[in-house]
DNA sequence: TGACTTTTGTTCGTATATCGCACAACGTGT
DNA sequence: ACACGTTGTGCGATATACGAACAAAAGTCA
């Protein structure tokens, strides 16, 4: 690609919205500038921009996006075949199996929902097409990592910033390579409570008639209500006949 | 604003994500430029911009959104407020309700669902936060446009693309005016199989303190489990303890 | 309160990058 | 080989970004 065929000024718009998360929900022309590193000139033409295609909200001090943001997220699940296609089985899976159902994919360190049928809110965060968790600690993370080569995944989990979440959180690399190994060997990833406290998972990776991966599914559930081995034991099949049905419907 | 304030290649590039949605993934330099009414060369450079920023994918031929495109709503969800300061309750007045529950804000013709507690599966489409529903045929759609000013409204009614989605659906701008003037009176709306059959919701707004409609929350449920009497006389008192709560915690 | 400092927002001229057009190159199917 | 549809490129005209200077608030302290 030329240097010419990139539009600085729209790579410099995105970043002024992922400037907005969490703790940053109204932010002045300042902010902007501080957490983008853009020029305060720059930022405020970006803010105004945004403002002037009902993007974002300004009462003259703050800026704050507004509902038409979501159009954007809503282009990619909207367009792209895969979650339209995966939720109706997810909610069969949820429903046979009484447990929440996810599908996602890999997007740098990090896992994104791209469809969901949840049960029963198990966990403390609330999860959405959209969402993210760390791939390192999450099930289909596992999945996800181990579905590519290896040294690729080692250089993920290097960037990964590696939390403990819990006391059973593997955070060494070594430990986290022997554990893809491990799920590359059996096809599937369990998670024992170690994104969260009291939170299960088990995955599997979901491929293409030609055997690429192209997501993983997981159901997850509550550590007092099912053991590790019932999960094995009673999810395991009927998340692979999931899968199976769905890897027909993909070329 | 003056003119220089504004970025017209992050414009641009803003239609061209928009450009995605439900039948067209995979899209050509070309097929952009068409769909965005945008020059080639400037569809191409807004397209490999983003697809050096991860946001795209390119195969040589076609361009496809890629997940990282989420990051750009999820801004949005988790950086407002109202999203996240009302998913419990909803958590909670599903439960209580043994329905699905939801909050929604408008986005000009359309309501924008903000956060979602989904019981089980009552509609054909599955809603998630950043769904889109026409507003004249929702049940929230009302209550949203009930707050606002009558000519405001009767604009946005007559902007609308009003179908017929079945046989009870109220099209005519005169019938909506008199139901939203109904839903002002008595401040709830109610949705008997306008937008689906079968599907009936509830809705009420939900104010701040200084008493401006920042959302609506509803019930929503099959037509054969409940009448709409009873949905009135069972669902609404639960929901205005709920949306006072709500309101209590927004300044 | 009032003078001073610091921070923030806005304006401006200029160097530079982007736009849109016209043309070239490529690929595909007849 | 030809015509057609699509993608890539060079160039002049134009719009944008930068940095600094200016204006306006917002603090700060006696």
């Amino acid at each position: 690609m030329r240097e010419t065929d990139f539009i600085s000024g729209f790579a410099k718009g995105l970043s002024v919205i992922e400037a907005f998360d969490a703790g940053n929900s109204r932010l002045s022309i300042t902010d902007v500038s501080r957490i983008t590193g853009l020029e305060r000139a720059t930022a405020r033409r970006c803010l105004l921009t945004l403002s002037e295609l009902g993007y974002a909200d300004y009462d003259g001090k703050f800026f704050t996006l507004s509902p038409r943001i979501l159009r954007l997220g809503h282009s990619y699940l909207s367009s792209t075949p895969l979650p339209r296609l995966v939720q109706p089985f997810l909610d069969q899976l949820s429903e046979k199996t009484g447990e929440s159902a996810s599908a996602s994919v890999l997007d740098g360190n990090e896992i994104v929902y791209i469809a969901r049928a949840s049960h029963k809110r198990v966990m403390s965060i609330n999860l959405n097409p959209g969402s993210r968790l760390p791939a390192y600690c999450s099930s289909m993370g596992r999945v996800l990592l181990a579905a590519m080569p290896e040294d690729e995944a080692q250089r993920i989990l290097e960037n990964s910033n590696r939390t403990a979440n819990t006391l059973t959180t593997k955070t060494a690399i070594a430990d986290l390579l022997d554990e893809l190994q491990r799920v590359r060997a059996q096809g599937y990833a369990v998670i024992d409570q170690e994104l969260e406290i009291g939170l299960c998972s088990i995955a599997i990776p979901v491929r293409n008639m030609r055997g690429t991966t192209v997501a993983a599914i997981n159901v997850g559930t509550q550590a007092v209500r099912v053991t590790i081995d019932e999960m094995i034991e009673r999810y395991l099949p009927i998340m692979q006949s999931t899968r199976d049905t769905i890897t027909s419907l993909l070329v």
